[in-house]
DNA sequence: ATAATAGTGTCTTTAAGACACTATTTT
DNA sequence: AAAATAGTGTCTTAAAGACACTATTAT
């Protein structure tokens, strides 16, 4: 043990870290935000906790946690949906941002990393029940706005609208601006998808995602011929009333799923 | 003066943070990590000093520092290009990334946002002078590799070859990543030319970024009409040996730069 | 006039958007 | 046969790539 080197400190020490020169520099709290989205009857989702603790006790926020000494941002992220989410799956997971926050909490210093996580609502709604304070929350776009710059977190069958504590409306909105940007490039379609899915469902995804409906002919054109983000299986639907569609896999080109 | 909850602890206290039950999680050192890219010569060069300390000590590293206890990532990668690189002026700067490394510092626990910073060569230049142990570095493709996945630094009029400090390289690859993938339909291009300038210049930056060499067509029509990031100012080059060209600036929709 | 670079016109290619037409299944 | 959706073909439009042609300056 040893006494801090910074004369207006007092006594110093910390609990993980070596006693060293780095006792010289602030120290903050580094916790993880988790804007978990999904895709609900057409619509996009995001799983939320309500607070238990201050700051904002009893508010709706995203499920987040401090993270520990040696774990990784990733598994902190992962921590945050079992923990305040009752979420245990793996899925898909991307940094957002970072934020510095030194106001955000009254108990101190804290730093927190944003990530985006994808998942297909079954994942999720199989794990949520037994959290009695998380739930999927629709993020519906304000009339006149785009999903981006103005989106409403609304809860429950009445669909009240809520407001997110901290700033987690906007990293909502900066979640699902990543995915936009992404969705034609890449495949994080596929994360909300089952391994075998119609062009139908796909079009549905990028449609919920994008906020508009899009052309069917030229949709197919791009994910099959274009980027070649699926291919077929060679099954079909059976007993749907209609004319049964083509099941479609991942391409080969876009490796497997999950990070 | 309080003791810490953790029994584990031992005494327990911190410098700047008010004691609270923040003083259960582990704490860590933010810093913030610098990639100033610019263009010299057509090709693309990074701003690096010579680490006086340890760890890496001698050896070349992004300039960085550790945050401030209230000082924003953004002042304090200000602070870093001021005090690392000797680059006083404001630059246009956006976030790249957050690293969690426990091992990065023997010292203790560092938790690091990377920042991509855009300067053209002659506000950096003027500057850097002054600082001894800082120095552009050119950044050079390996035959046959995109630069985004193998990239080689390269100082001095010998143009050896460094490796950088920590995961700097990386950091350095993924800043040119996100500049090629935002170069088309942003006016990030325009933070490397000065107000005035002719398509020809405009065109070697991209050029240099993407590189690649382009169509002189095209890419006037894609600025120009596509998406109209430059307007006439109706000045022409002089004295230039052969038919002046015209001057450009920044468009209307474009907004003004820096951030 | 020549060299050098700026600027334009046109043809081709790629891919998205619109829309109608054909195909296949269940009821 | 009717309903419903799947799948295809074709025309149009936007924009990039290729390339040649004209224009303007200094020497």
């Amino acid at each position: 043990m040893s006494i801090s080197r910074n004369p207006t400190t007092g006594i110093g020490s910390h609990r993980v870290q070596p006693i060293s020169s780095l006792d010289d520099y602030d120290r903050a709290s580094p916790a993880v935000d988790c804007v978990l989205i999904t895709i609900v009857d057409g619509s996009l989702a995001v799983l939320i906790h309500r607070r238990s603790q201050n700051p904002f006790a009893g508010k709706w926020a995203l499920p987040g946690v401090f993270v520990h000494f040696g774990e990784s941002y990733e598994r902190a992220a992962e921590r945050a949906l079992r923990d305040k989410g009752g979420v245990a799956r793996r899925c898909y997971k991307e940094q957002l941002e970072a934020r510095n926050e030194p106001n955000r909490d009254p108990r101190g210093w804290v730093v927190t990393v944003a990530y985006l996580l994808l998942a297909r609502q079954e994942l999720i709604i199989e794990n949520i029940r037994s959290a009695g304070d998380a739930e999927l929350a629709f993020i519906e776009s304000v009339s006149g706005h785009d999903l981006t710059d103005a989106a409403r977190i609304v809860v429950g069958s009445s669909r009240t609208a809520v407001e997110l504590a901290f700033d987690h409306d906007e990293l909502v909105r900066s979640g699902i601006r990543r995915l936009q940007a992404q969705i034609w490039y890449t495949a994080l379609s596929l994360e909300f998808v089952p391994e075998a899915f119609t062009l139908r469902d796909l079009q549905a995804v990028f449609e919920a995602i994008l906020g508009v409906t899009l052309n069917r002919a030229s949709f197919r054109r791009h994910v099959l011929e274009v980027v070649r983000l699926v291919e077929p299986t060679g099954e079909t639907q059976t007993n749907v009333g209609h004319r049964p569609a083509a099941l479609y896999k991942r391409g080969s080109e876009f490796g497997s799923a999950q990070s």
